[in-house]
DNA sequence: CTCTCGTGCTACAGTTTTTGTAGCACGACG
DNA sequence: CGTCGTGCTACAAAAACTGTAGCACGAGAG
């Protein structure tokens, strides 16, 4: 499949590797933002990280996870995966997106 | 192609209509935080949104604006597109997702 | 009116990504 | 040895995305 984005090489739709384009590019990914969101309360296994994100075939669940991992976000230890530094960091920012959601919700169509 | 998520409606992974994971399933799909990212500074027309993505092909961005017109974040006038209330909110969130961004690339390999 | 230009957008075939199911190889346990 | 749960791969089918071409329309010029 596909290379992993990193900053300072060209991701999709732009050449220049600005750090914003090459993580839109990562987490534009499907299941991206899903499994690093999953991974807020503990570690969790392969399977279990397949379970939380309901049923996400293993081979592209495989294929996030290594990306996610290269980009310093995940890390995997003898406990199963879990998040980086790094990855604690983003979900507090995607926690951001989870407050905007809860308010989208509600508002009157 | 695909339906829109929704509030409240089964999105990818979930049947529960939970607002950030209906949120996730669309920010996830391809290009659609890009095109908002790219709404930041004024309304764009198509084919300005579209240069402005670096050359992405017209049928995904019609797709893609089509969702986020419909998830009431994009809206479309006689001037072209432009972010809603709402997508401007939502923006402020990207914006966090820039300064993380920029932290990650300096890190240390 | 006609010609040109830029617009939003669609058609369509080709490619890439994602899905779903099956199941392998390994280590731990009995 | 047999069984269990693990991480993960194989592979074919389906869905999503890409790239190019070009249509239909409205505004402005002649």
């Amino acid at each position: 499949m596909a290379r992993t984005p990193k900053p300072g090489t060209p991701a999709r739709g732009t050449t220049t590797g600005r750090p914003i384009m090459v993580l839109l590019d990562l987490l534009g990914r499907r299941w991206a933002m899903r499994v690093i969101w999953e991974l807020h309360k503990k570690p969790l296994t392969f399977r279990e990280l397949q379970a939380a994100c309901g049923g996400i075939s293993p081979t592209i669940l495989n294929t996030r996870v290594a990306e996610l991992r290269e980009a310093d976000i995940v890390a995997q230890d003898g406990a199963g995966y879990s998040l980086t530094a790094e990855g604690q960091r983003l979900l507090k920012e995607l926690l951001g997106l989870h407050e905007w959601a809860e308010r989208w919700a509600k508002r009157k169509t």
